[in-house]
DNA sequence: GCCAACGTTGGC
DNA sequence: GCCAACGTTGGC
């Protein structure tokens, strides 16, 4: 595997978490994410690969900031956790199913880059981009350079 | 291994 | 709150 930078994309429920959140805390363990195609991507990711971080499930959607992997993959805490909604019984110690990564805060967007927008360059950035890919539920997805480039471009506009 | 039922995500 | 799209579960 490459040792270039790489560049993600992860939602949140900024009623659970938002990118405010995290530049207060300044780094987070990102807990709870339960889907297999998105514990594998963060499993491949490395100490500073940049990460958009979108707001979902709220007024407007859409990119809010930035964030970057720190230290490398670990087993979530709170699939061991009986008291925890992400609690998962056929978890164990010796064999955890979910990884997860934590992110460090780097900075809030100029300004808010909403899916409506985003969608508007549904061509450039291709139909392969999960974000903008119909029924696309992923929480944790790839971003190209190309994209990323593109998105933070909009950013100035 | 199939697939219906169910639960979840997330935009609107 | 609705519901489409999707993932997971479990009976067979």
């Amino acid at each position: 595997m490459s040792t270039r930078k790489h560049y993600w994309l992860m939602k949140t429920e900024p009623t659970d978490f938002s990118i405010d959140t995290l530049e207060k805390v300044g780094r987070e363990p990102w807990t709870g994410v339960r889907n297999y195609q998105a514990r594998n991507f963060m499993r491949q990711m490395k100490a500073g690969d940049e990460v958009f971080v979108y707001h979902s499930n709220c007024e407007v959607p859409g990119i809010y900031g930035i964030g970057e992997v720190v230290g490398t993959p670990y087993p979530d805490p709170t699939q061991f956790n009986k008291k925890s909604k992400y609690f998962d019984p056929k978890s164990t110690q010796e064999q955890p199913r979910w990884d997860l990564v934590d992110i460090g805060y780097v900075r809030h967007l100029k300004r808010l880059l909403s899916l409506t927008e985003i969608r508007e360059h549904r061509d450039a950035l291709g139909e392969e981009f999960a974000l903008t890919r119909t029924g696309s539920r992923l929480s944790v997805l790839p971003v190209t350079a190309a994209q990323w480039k593109l998105l933070l471009a909009l950013e100035k506009k």
